[in-house]
Formats: structure tokens, C-alpha cells, sequence
DNA sequence: GTCGTTACTGGAAACGATTCCTAAGTCTAA
DNA sequence: TTAGACTTAGGAATCGTTTCCAGTAACGAC
């Protein structure tokens, strides 16, 4: 191998894994030189009692003090302690934000959102991922209690386990929970209306001659897919047709399972006229197998995805869908947690959703 | 109108919008009775120092000393409280994590990585938005600062602000940038090679015979567009061909911008032969363009997009790009910062980037 | 028996704020 | 003139930990 042959040999090699370059030093100055309110009260020659009324806006002080204080805290570029002003207070102004992941379009944007409202508020957001998995979700609970977390929202991995209700219960902090129905437990909640939608979309491809609508979506133990599943129902119930059980498939979110489904429920010719995916998880899942199947939606069969995602528009076909506001998510979790937090008692958001017809809602 | 009019009337007028039900009451046993070391101390007959001693496995308890301690906090359920410790330790074991919108799919698996990675070494996640903003990114920084955060992982808005040294000096904690080259500033970083990629891809649609390549990008004054139209012009000189200036549209990031730019482009007769856009935003607005102009990449033009999106593959139709790894990004990011606070110098990670040919580089 | 170690443990001072309590000063009214 | 009410400011306790410092007991060695 000549020299230049070696050289990009390693070129190859290397050229699809990270590397690190080290150069700085670490900074010497860090830190330390902290300005406390001892140091405001040492400059202003009052005691530290006075700044704080001063910087709390208490009434009792006067004008002189005021002044006094407020020019050296100016001076000195002094910003109170969060974490002593928690500690003290027993409130830290944080609310805790968990879901599944925050790589789905849909929570990110609700993600988004609510923690501009909560800003607003003065709240930061504390983000965490649970992977879709119980015991993570656990972990996360235990860790918002220990930070002492003045609030929770939460999309649960499931709702009926017997643990949520001893979770939320000893947290000893109000929780709003996303489309999720826990009986019995005193949280708030953010629900979509999904039946209303879904019925409508199903009613439409009906009308449009379908009859056999294969219905595929994550499991079914939680508020989402019931709802889900009672607009189809009712639909079908309206129409006075009896529908098949078997083209309903409900199972796990996420892409794999609505992939193998959709694959099993299209393979044969005796292939039903219409899909509907529940989430981007399940749509993403059946897109791809109609792709491997070359079918399309809108020509081969109708398909309504139930959400959007970004780009919604642009990158396919004019798919039909049933939409709900993620914004509006956003803001009414960080609103009703505020309001738990105010004191007020619990409460039941709900967002509608919206059939939107597009072209793949029929087939030709 | 009829009775059943005046409510179908009301169904259509409520029917998108999102309305809430009070329901339970306000939780009455809230907090109070937290369980702390004193309590625990109490418990075992022994002194607060001597718990503190076992839980944080000093070393030199007594056998006798660890069991009763340990008893008697798994009697009472004691978890420390992480607020305290961190008022003592001056440690929040918190990083803040800033990024211009968490909507942006790229960067929320950024951020899902990072936390991944950060919570595995204890840490939590302060997630903000800065949405593009100069007064927003102070502001964040400003509560960074007061919240004690141990460390920060941010893509800021541009480089090269006078403020940005200032602030970040005076944070008090060590950064890492995402995609951004300040100098003289202490701050390690992790950057992407995009101008490796960029070079590959702008090579292939000069080979494919593509000598006028549109390139439509984000603003001009951050690392990540200057690089990558380092790679658009080392193309265009290793193929020895002269690059037209105004094929070149580097200006805000987001949709709107490179909607207009690639209509303007494409509007007239004499219209490039390809496309590359930077990121995923002008790609969207690219793409919308280009479907209202109702040109067909791969067949009407070539056309690259530099990162990808979730379901990249499924819903375009075998668009080529520029691929690089954001879950690696999230864990660099995470090391580098977690390198930081334990006092190692500043460093620079590099994310290699790779061309991913598909259809759409030709023309057919 | 005394001294110097060593192995533990308890008490108290931080960390940086808020807030209650008390005392000093000012003002009004008898 | 003095009692009582009302302002205003300072001192100290508190939030729940960690950690320094001092002190006790046990132990071996001289």
C-alpha cells in the first residue's frame, strides 16, 4: 500500500466516528467571589433583614433605607440565591415536565409551550424522559420529590398501575397528567377529545365507500386509544354497519408494531380499504410498510393519520389527518398546574381535536 | 332557528376550542410532614453529623453506627433533601441546556441524548428556549446564573456579540457551545465537520453535471453556514469550475427565509439545476417552495439537504443529504460538560458529517 | 500508670436567604 | 408629662444539609 493509498485508507476509517481535541485550560477565577446579601447589607451599613424587606417589596421601609439599599445592590451587581431563597421558602419554583420521549414532534412542540407559559410565571422546567419505561418513570418520580419540584406534568407510561396512585399520592406536589384518566387521584389532567375527530374522519371514509377500516395503534390501556376506539365505534354504530374486530390492532407505540401490522393486514388481497393510524409512532410505522408494499395512500387505499407532524404539509401527499392543538396542550398543563399550585382545586382541560379531509381520505 | 339548530349552532362555534371542568378539591395533606436527617437522628439515638457521616459512606462509622442508621432510615422512608445539599455543597448538580426552539427535531434528540448521558452522572436538565432571541439568551443566562447551575450546554443565537464573552465570563460555570466557534473565549464545544459532507455532496452534483448549485441556508454569521459553504467552494475548486455568487443565499434561519429565496430562484426560466439547503428549517421552506412551483426534486432539479428530519426516509421521496449523528452530539456535549465541572481543560469534540446519495442527486 | 495514637461520635458553625420578635424612636392624645 | 399606638430596623431563629473541630474511649507501648 503506497503512503498515499495508507493516508486515505485512514481517511475511511476515521471518517465517520467523533474525536476530541483538548486545548484550553480550566478557568481559574470560578466562581467563588459570590456576593451574598451580607455583603449588600455590610455596604448599605444596615442589616440583612432590611435588604430582604427591601427586595421582597415589603411595606415597612423607608425611603432613606430603600435608597440605601437599593444603590449598593446596584453597585454590587448583587442577584439573591435561588437555591437559599427555595430552601427557605419551601417552594423551588420548578416544575417537573416527564413523557416518553421528547424526540416525538408532538411533545416537543407541548414541551415547547408549556414551558414558555411557566417561564412566564416565573417557573423553570425541569425535562425528563422516561423511555416508555416504568421503572425510569419510578427513578423520575423519586427524583422530582428529592429536588423538591413544586409541580409535576406528566404523559404516564400507563395509567391503571397500582403505583401510580401511591406515586402521586406521597409526592407531595400537585400533578397534571396528558391525556391520561387515573380514577381516584387528586391531579389534574389535560385530555383531548379524540373521539370527536376520529369519528368524524371515520364517518367520512365511510361515506366514502369504505367499509372495511383497519384501525392501528399503540395499547390500549390507556385513555388515548379508548377514546380513540369509541369515535371509530360510534361511527360505524351511526352508519348501522357492523364492524370487523379484526381490523382493529392495538398493541404498542412506537413504529415496529404498527409496521408488522399493517404489513400482516395489507399483504393479502382480500386487503382492507382504509387505515388509520393512532400517533406518529403507529403512522411513521405503517407508512413505511405501505412503502415496502407499494401501496399508496390516497390511491391503493384511504388513510387518515391521527396527529401531524412538522412538516406535515409539505412532505406527504396530502394525507388526511385528525388534528389537535399541541400549543394549547402546552399552555393548559403549565395553567392548570399554576393554578394547582395556587391552591385551587383540580381540574379537567380539554382540547379538541379536528378532522382535516384531504385528498387520501379517498382512494382513485 | 330551531332548538336543534341553535345546538348544532353551538356544537360548530365550540367545537375548536379547548374549555375546562373543575372538579376535585385542593389535596389537604400536602407536604408538611417531610421526613428529615433530624428525624431520622432522633430515630436511631444518635447525632445528625453521624447519619449525615453513614449516608454519605464516610469512612469512619462503626459497624454499629451504619445499622442503626440504616434502619432507621429505611423506617422512615428518609430521602435527603437536594436543595439543602446543595445550598451546603454549593453544588446543584444541574446543567442548563439552551437551544434556540426544542421543536427543531435535530436538537430535541440532542437534548434527549445529553439528558440520557447527564442523568446517568447524576445530573438533571434545565431545558429553555431562547427562540432565537438576543434579549431571551440574556435573559436564560441571567437565570442560569441565579439557579446556581453547574454547567450549561447552549446553542446561541450568533457568535460573536461582544455580550456573549461577557456573559459567559461572568456566568461563574463552564459552557460547552453547540456548533459555534467563539474565540478567546474559555469554552469547550462541539462542532460538526460539516464542510466534509457539504465538499462530498456538492462534489457529486458536479460530477451528476450540475454546474449551477443553488445553496440556501440560515444567517451567515455563525460557524455552522461559513463552514459548510466552506465545503460548497472547495468543491467548486477541486472541480477547477467558478461558483456564481448569487446561487449563494445565506440569511435568517427558519422556513420563511428560504421559502422566498428558492421562489426567487426557481421563478424564471433560467433556473439552477440544484439545490442544497442548510438545516432543516430552510429545507421545509425549500421544499414548499419548490411544491408550489410544481418542481419535482430529483426530476425537475437535484437537490441535497444538509441534516435530516424523523421518518427522513418514508416521507420524501429518496432525498439525498448530509447526515450527521445528533444522539452523538448530545452525548459529546454531555461529556464535555460533565469534563468541565471536574476541573479538566477546555475541549473541542468533533461530529463527523456524511453524504447520503439518493435519487434526488440527479436529474432524470 | 501515663502518654500518644487511633477510631468514633457529638456539637456547632457554615451555606444564603426569609421572617418572626422585640426594641427603639416618633407621634398623638389625655 | 406621660401613656399608648404606630413605624421602622436589627437580631436571631429557621430551612435541611455537610463538615470542621473537639472530645471521649479504647488500645498498645513505654
Amino acid at each position: 500500500m503506497s503512503i498515499s493509498g495508507w493516508k486515505s485508507f485512514l481517511e475511511i476509517i476515521s471518517s465517520f466516528y467523533s474525536y476530541s481535541v483538548r486545548s484550553g485550560l480550566a478557568s481559574l477565577t470560578m466562581g467563588k467571589n459570590r456576593i451574598t446579601i451580607h455583603d449588600v447589607a455590610a455596604k448599605a451599613g444596615v442589616a440583612i433583614s432590611s435588604v430582604s424587606r427591601v427586595l421582597s417589596g415589603h411595606l415597612d421601609v423607608s425611603e432613606k433605607m430603600r435608597a440605601k439599599v437599593e444603590s449598593a445592590v446596584a453597585e454590587l451587581g448583587y442577584e439573591p440565591d435561588h437555591l437559599a431563597q427555595s430552601l427557605r421558602k419551601g417552594a423551588t419554583n420548578t416544575i417537573g415536565f416527564m413523557i416518553r420521549d421528547i424526540t416525538n414532534p408532538l411533545f416537543s412542540i407541548v414541551a415547547q409551550s408549556a414551558e414558555h407559559e411557566l417561564r412566564k410565571a416565573g417557573y423553570s422546567m425541569i425535562l425528563i424522559n422516561s423511555h416508555g419505561e416504568l421503572d425510569a418513570e419510578k427513578e423520575n418520580f423519586a427524583l422530582f420529590k428529592r429536588r423538591r419540584i413544586d409541580g409535576v406534568i406528566a404523559s404516564l407510561v400507563s395509567e391503571d398501575s397500582p403505583y401510580v396512585r401511591n406515586t402521586i399520592n406521597e409526592l407531595g406536589a400537585p400533578v397534571v397528567l396528558l391525556d391520561r384518566e387515573v380514577t381516584g387521584l387528586n391531579a389534574s389532567a389535560v385530555i383531548c377529545d379524540h373521539a370527536h375527530g376520529v369519528k368524524q374522519a371515520t364517518a367520512d371514509l365511510i361515506k366514502n365507500g369504505h367499509n372495511r377500516i383497519a384501525f392501528v395503534s399503540g395499547r390500549n390501556d390507556v385513555y388515548i386509544s379508548r377514546n380513540r376506539i369509541k369515535g371509530y365505534e360510534a361511527a360505524f354504530s351511526d352508519a348501522k354497519i357492523k364492524l370487523d374486530e379484526n381490523l382493529i390492532r392495538l398493541g404498542k407505540f412506537g413504529e415496529d408494531f404498527a409496521y408488522e401490522q399493517t404489513k400482516e393486514l395489507f399483504s393479502n388481497n382480500d386487503r382492507p380499504a382504509a387505515l388509520i393510524t393512532g400517533g406518529i409512532g403507529a403512522s411513521t410505522g405503517a407508512l413505511r410498510a405501505l412503502k415496502d408494499l407499494k401501496l399508496k395512500p390516497g390511491k391503493d387505499l384511504a388513510f387518515v393519520a391521527l396527529d401531524e407532524w412538522p412538516m406535515f404539509d409539505v412532505l406527504t401527499s396530502d394525507l388526511s389527518s385528525v388534528y389537535r392543538d399541541p400549543e394549547e396542550m402546552g399552555r393548559q398543563s403549565a395553567r392548570l398546574i399554576l393554578d394547582l399550585i395556587a391552591g385551587e382545586a383540580t381540574a379537567q382541560a380539554v382540547v379538541p381535536t379536528i378532522y382535516r379531509q384531504r385528498a387520501s381520505s379517498k382512494r382513485n
